[in-house]
Order: C-alpha cells, then structure tokens, then sequence
DNA sequence: AGAGGGATCTTCT
DNA sequence: GAAGATCCCTCTC
C-alpha cells in the first residue's frame, strides 16, 4: 500500500473521533505547558480566552527579518480535529524576503498560483509541497512577497499525538521518535502537528485550527544565531546571507552552525558562561 | 561524523 | 521535462 494511504487513513481516523477521548480529558488539553501559572480555561470560555492570549495581526505586521527573530521563544499551536492541543516553541526560523531574494519563490515579485500566500497579508500561511511528499509552512510578513519559514519547534505538549503523526508517515519498522527527532525540520514539524496543503492561504489570527501565543522565556539578542540558510542551491550572493536564526544552544534546532558560532563569540556577541 | 542516493510529484519553463 | 526552502537510510572513514 502506498504511504499516502496511510497517512489518510490516519487522518480520517483522527476527524472521525474513532478514538474520541473522555470529556475530561479534554478539559485537561486545555491546560497550558507549564501547568496552572497561566489562568485555567474551560471549554465555555475557550474562545475569549484565545483572543485574549494569542498573537494578533500587529504582531505579524513586521519586516521580515524582524518578524523572523521575533519568532523565536513564540507558541505555535494545533488543534487537532479530535480536540487534542499540539503546543511547540519556535526555535528555527528563516527569511526569505521576496523580490531581490533569488532564493525565494517570490523571487523578481512574481507572484503565481502556489506563492500567492506569500502576497496575502501578514500573518498568512504559505503551505507548499516539496519533492513530492513533504509539506514546508511559511508565514506571510511585511513586504511585498517575503515570509517566514518555521523550520524547527520545541514540542511542549500533545507529544504523543506528535509522535502518532509523525511515525504513520515513516515506512519500515516502527521506531520510537525520541522528542528532539519529532519537530527538527521544517517537513517534520509539518508532519508533527498535521499541517498540509489544506492550511496554505489560512490567516493565523483568525483559524480555529492553528494560532500563536506569546512564548514566556523570550531570547535576548545574544541568544539568536544568524547564518546562512539550508539547502540554498547556486542563488549568488543570497546563498550565503545570514537569514537563518535560531535559539543558540537548544537541541531542537535542525542544523547546528558551529563555526559560525565560534565566529559570533569571537565578534563578542555571546555572552561568556 | 560526513557523503551519497532514493523516494515521489507538483509547479513552472 | 527538470527542479526542488527535505528526510531517511546506508555506506565509509
């Protein structure tokens, strides 16, 4: 059988609540990760409680390098069809600003049916597929054509449907994810938190299934590393920029830069602990 | 630890 | 018709 069946099946098996969970153990999913230090929320006040901690349209509306640090430390947050919450921290993330950006699908502004997210305002998901079978999610910033790519997430909560998620998409013999293997790479954390082609288009402040919060330990400038982006084939100069950030020392993050690293505290930008 | 190749298919030229 | 913002397995040092 061909692997997109399975993983059809699996997510026609999760919108069909075929293994609904008791009642409360939804009330639990609403529990946030660090368990009772933010305000408890029930199902009955879901949604005001929502609007009240997510990120709003002013947080996207940034330049794209910007909104790309600004990321980092932030809560990305799924809510699966059968009401479990997926929560991961962002701790990777590039820019891929558009226009001059040669290594960008906006590139030269062209705008067609696949980027067109790209264009949409701020805080749109630009979902697309890649070599055939993995899914990659941006999100729109300021600036005309530029986004965001998440490229690696710190799993906070809802790792075994993570995990579920991710393993039904593997062929070969089943093999336990260890957590830090589960959301280290920008088709990965697709895969993990269920994100395809259906989420190309959708306005992060406005979907019911998918939103940010604002993350409680945010990095000081010291703490983000900036170097070049993955798998940037022959794009000139914009091979090489530093457009990549992520969190200095967290094992979540998919490519570690080590000499770039070294570079950064030589130049003094790192704290000495 | 690093190199190499296969899977797999939509999008654009 | 070819490329591609990836992942995973295997081989080699």
């Amino acid at each position: 059988m061909p692997r997109k069946r399975k993983l059809l099946a699996q997510l026609s098996a999760l919108k069909n609540n075929s293994s609904i969970p008791p009642f409360d153990a939804l009330e639990n999913v609403n529990a946030t990760p660090d368990g009772g230090s933010s305000p408890k929320s029930s199902k009955y006040f879901a949604t005001e409680n929502k609007k009240s901690s997510q990120l709003e349209a002013d947080f996207f509306n940034q330049p794209c390098i910007s909104l790309a640090k600004s990321f980092l430390g932030q809560i990305l947050v799924r809510k699966l069809p059968d009401g479990r919450e997926l929560w991961g921290r962002i701790v990777e993330t590039e820019a891929y600003l558009g226009g001059e950006d040669e290594a960008s699908h906006s590139k030269g502004g062209k705008q067609t049916q696949r980027n067109a997210a790209m264009f949409m305002k701020p805080g749109t998901l630009y979902v697309y597929q890649i070599y055939g079978i993995y899914f990659c999610v941006n999100v729109s910033s300021q600036g005309e054509g530029a986004a965001v790519l998440l490229r690696s997430l710190e799993p906070l909560q809802g790792l075994d449907a993570m995990r579920e998620l991710r393993s039904a998409s593997r062929k070969g013999p089943p093999k336990v994810l260890k957590d830090w293997q589960l959301c280290n790479g920008p088709s990965k954390l697709c895969q993990a938190f269920g994100i395809d082609k259906t989420f190309d288009q959708r306005d992060l402040t406005q979907d019911a299934a998918i939103w940010m919060v604002p993350g409680h330990d945010l990095p000081g400038e010291q703490d983000v590393v900036a170097t070049k982006r993955i798998g940037i084939g022959n794009r000139g100069e914009w091979t090489q920029k530093p457009l990549r950030f992520y969190l200095r020392g967290n094992k979540f993050v998919s490519v570690v830069d080590r000499k770039t690293e070294r570079e950064m505290a030589a130049m003094g930008h790192f704290s000495c602990s």
